[in-house]
DNA sequence: ACTTGATTACACCGATCTGTGTAATTAATG
DNA sequence: CATTAATTACACAGATCGGTGTAATCAAGT
């Protein structure tokens, strides 16, 4: 039952906002009593932070090739922008949405940030980058901005870009880029003509 | 008393989002009667439009070199991240907040947005960069990944970061970069390093 | 059959929300 | 001074908010 309130917490947190979705909507929409929902989350302060708890997912260990793990990232990316309920990424959203004021909300951001970053940097260090630690910063800019881009525009191409941006900032860092694919800025899409149609149903926004 | 009215929405809704501010709360700000607000503006609604259009703001013409204001526009990124009130993009934080339900609020958020790339777009047109839309989408991406970085993690050297990476996608397009503090990406900073106290008071928030 | 624990329905609390109606007050204009 | 327009105070509506209290019901497990 606790796993089925926090389910549907997240999907109407993430898809309408956290402030937007009452408690009385999340039992309503389970069909459940509010009282049966306050027996397992004490509150909505408490839900709320379960629901962000729940959306830090360990990025997977991979036994592919690092280059193709940190490109992978934006293939991913694009199939979630593309997936339809994605709607941003849920901590920035979050910390957008309850501000400063939540130092909690804005705690589990920042370690979800960061633990992306490091996931890139620790990459980057077996690829031999020297500086790891910049690199790493610079493409979760990329992730972020594309995140951003898509959750106002709809327009899943700006995964591309990223992608095509972070192969960049790779060679440049002395990395051995798959190439086939590449052509340079070449394959970036312009914004304005792509857009719109979302794909298939899942659960959306990852980040 | 408009534009008062005005003024103080703006504050309030970028600094605390918009859901969580009432009217009551603004006018009280103010120190008039709810009445007179709602003289002024029929609705919440139409004030938080005119909210975001008045961040919409045209970024001023400038006789400086096209490179200099691309580039530029990460400095004035990093002291807007500086500034004590910076939470974000308005436009972004707007969507998040709202969600896709408020289709007026999207349209408004695309257009700047899409705004924004164009002035890049037109810049690098100058500078004979062959694929400048895409170079610009990317541009976009670094911008929005700075910004949505520097709000959760409240780092403003993220601006650095976008720009360090931004010279890396100017010169791989073949622009001529000051080179002077470029080197690479070696003055890009671990954010783990830095973060924390914001300068003056400004009003923050340019995206 | 008995007990235990979860869930239910439902009323209720105080607070807050957007928005309105109204009559008095104030300020500027002729 | 008289007219007009803006602003005021204030009560109120209807909805929703997070959260609680309570007694009845339901579903195991022993």
């Amino acid at each position: 039952m606790k796993a089925r309130i926090l389910e549907t917490a997240d999907l109407l947190f993430y898809q309408r906002g956290i402030r937007a979705v009452g408690v009385d909507t999340i039992a309503a929409e389970i069909g459940i009593s509010k009282r049966t929902l306050y027996n397992h989350f004490p509150s909505k302060d408490e839900l709320i932070a379960a629901y962000l708890a729940g959306r830090f997912t360990k990025a997977p260990p991979s036994d592919k090739p690092p280059v193709e793990q940190i490109l992978g990232t934006f293939d991913r990316l694009e199939r979630g922008f593309a997936s339809k309920g994605f709607r941003g990424c849920p901590f920035v959203n979050a910390v957008a949405e309850l501000g400063t004021e939540d130092q909690s909300v804005r705690k589990i951001a920042v370690a979800f940030k960061e633990s992306r970053r490091l996931w890139f940097r620790d990459l980057l260090k077996q690829l031999g980058v020297a500086d790891a630690e910049g690199l790493a910063t610079q493409l979760t800019l990329l992730v972020d901005g594309s995140i951003a881009q898509d959750l106002v525009r709809n327009d899943p191409s700006m995964a591309r870009a990223a992608k095509e941006a972070a192969k960049v900032l790779l060679k440049n860092a002395g990395v051995e880029v798959s190439g086939q694919e590449s052509a340079a800025t070449a394959t970036t899409t312009n914004p304005s003509s792509s857009p719109r149609t979302r794909g298939p149903i899942r659960r959306g926004g990852a980040a």
